[in-house]
DNA sequence: TAGATTGTTAATCGATTAACAATC
DNA sequence: TAGATTGTTAATCGATTAACAATC
């Protein structure tokens, strides 16, 4: 194993590693190569040998991977098995509708705790998660352990109740907020999922492909 | 402007510089340069000025860009300006949320229809939008013009429900569901929505930097 | 005009791919 | 054993950064 600073985009396709490996699980699949895997994931076999062998030496010549050895290993490099404690910030459409569908414990994560100023939704208890109001956050952070905290709160609360987070030794943000959290400053981990970013990216590329056939299109009328 | 092929990193940075660009407007800014933009950003002033050169000349030596002549470029560029027509599968939590709080015409976005299963929820207007029986959905598609179908059905249903969208002529996919739809043969764009993927990115970054500190005190606790 | 800042070309850096000896 | 496939080193490719002439 090759230690030293792993790069991002190693990281960001481990998670991809891992569902593709439940998925080989839940049909049976017991052993795969390098090869196999590139191909049903639309990398190299190079790439995939090359980010596993980050982190150490998971295959066996002639053989190539064991699916549950290899799933477990990355689970783990991702520090599911840590039993991270998660509460979650404004129990608004997004924040219920994580609290409904969305399963922490699957990933290893364990939803502690939501906080709402709403007083219709204060005390009611959601996927078995009590909604606590947001005047108890700062005291329920300083006498529980909360490694990560997600933001599901109004556009205009996002950096009050960060700096409220921040304050209270948080140091890891889900970001569902359209807010750009990362101060230069800060050293808090931020992970944003923007929405809006995702689409647009589809809108471009839905646009390039217009644009090609329009291009194709005029070429063809010309001749 | 070179033409060719942009990357993926360049498109993927635009939504960024859109948000970044409608905070400035709110904020009345009227004139930035790379130099500024880049501090605010986290990036070099050289890789904004290259990624803007991709698709034209938008700024002016010595004076900088124009915050809001650049953002209507920009905006332009994703392809905000096309009135795309979206679908909406699936209106459970996630579905619903999308519904109430994403603002699809903020994007450019038309979200003309929704489909559900359930018959508690067809026939119901949510956010102005008619939600309707899962069994119209294929001739609503022959008779409509659909850009982007937003896929938020259960795991189990993902797969049929895009065989069923591509076989009448859906070719772009925002999809929520976790399931890769992505296949080899396949020429749909699909932009994933993998809550789960970004929740693990955190989770490593988390479990790597509780390492690089229980590292440190160990060293410190042997001297 | 002088100063500032662009757009672009060249240099550097890092990530992906290819190749292959090691070995199951 | 022979064939398959790994882990890793070397080669290639692409993306980021630096530099600078052009020019507002």
């Amino acid at each position: 194993m090759k230690s030293g600073k792993i790069s991002n985009n190693v990281i960001r396709r481990l998670p991809r590693y891992l569902r593709k490996l439940d998925e080989l699980n839940e049909r049976g699949v017991t052993r795969i190569s390098s090869f196999e895997l590139g191909q049903q994931l639309g990398l190299t076999p190079s790439q995939i040998r090359q980010d596993f062998s980050c982190f150490g030496e998971f295959g066996q010549q002639g053989y190539g991977y064991h699916v549950s050895t290899l799933r477990g290993q990355i689970a783990s490099i991702l520090g599911t098995d840590r039993g991270y404690r998660a509460v979650l910030l404004g129990v608004g459409n997004i924040g219920h509708a994580l609290m409904d569908n969305f399963c922490f414990s699957e990933w290893g994560f364990h939803l502690a705790a939501a906080f709402e100023v709403n007083p219709a939704i204060i005390g009611s208890t959601i996927s078995g998660v009590l909604v606590r109001s947001m005047d108890e956050l700062g005291s329920y952070l300083d006498e529980n352990h909360v490694d990560v905290a997600v933001l599901a709160v109004p556009k205009e609360a996002a950096i009050p109740v960060t700096k409220e987070l921040e304050a209270h030794g948080i140091e890891a943000i889900w970001n569902f907020t359209n807010v750009e959290l990362t101060e230069p400053g800060s050293s808090t981990l931020v992970e944003n999922v923007h929405f809006s970013d995702s689409l647009l990216s589809l809108s471009y590329f839905v646009s390039e492909r217009n644009d090609e056939r329009a291009a194709h299109a005029a070429r063809a009328a010309r001749q």
